[in-house]
DNA sequence: ATTCTATTGACAATAAGTGTCAAAAATAGT
DNA sequence: ACTATTTTTGACACTTATTGTCAATAGAAT
């Protein structure tokens, strides 16, 4: 499995585009560093960043997204050893109020 | 399925105890205001809180801490279309980090 | 009515997150 | 080796979140 992070999968990325950090925190329309920060996950992605840098980089959003997510389901049990268990009880949660959003 | 919170779980174990706030928050050492918010929801309860309040209440600390965990979870996928498909991947992580740590 | 209990809101103190900037380090091009 | 460009690092201020303290209010019980 994947052991990669959101951070390093955005570099690979923007490698591949060759583009520098300088032209895609201009899109972004944040400064440089911080850009450097969030690939090297000394900060933390916001959704809308990971949103727009796969419009940037004309990838599939839903894969970096659940990715995003994920790290910060991660962040929240990080070792716990009942994190397992807490997982699987937010499933049944999820499923519950899938089944139910009458909207 | 269980749709409680684990606020108002507290609230009826305290209750069940014939406890009144006073005291526990008092065994907490915590102001008897935040208490009476953590209940309610308008805090959030720590870690610590939770494992205070199980050893307090003589209850099984496996239960709150993976309905404490649990929440910590649904908060970060909240109404997340991804939500399902996240928990899935930090499953796997979790496997696979068990599966793996080289202690 | 008085006492015990619980809730509410205002406030200060602290911590966490974010943005800006400039200098230093690393990398690439000539 | 020199220069350009790119990237990293750290310091700083600023904002936002979180947390604790307290007093006033409301509710319940006797």
């Amino acid at each position: 499995m994947s052991t990669e992070t959101l951070g390093e999968k955005l570099r690979q990325i923007r490698e591949q585009n060759e583009l520098p950090l300088r032209k895609v925190s201009a899109l972004l329309d944040i400064d440089v560093a911080i850009l450097s920060k969030m690939e090297r996950g000394e900060r933390k992605l916001s959704k809308e960043v990971v949103l727009k840098l796969a419009d940037i980089y004309k990838c599939n959003p839903e894969e970096l997204l659940v990715l995003f997510l994920s790290e910060k389901i991660m962040y929240e049990i990080q070792d716990e050893d009942l994190g397992e268990k807490a997982l699987k009880v937010a499933e049944k949660k999820v499923k519950y109020l899938k089944a139910n959003k009458t909207k």
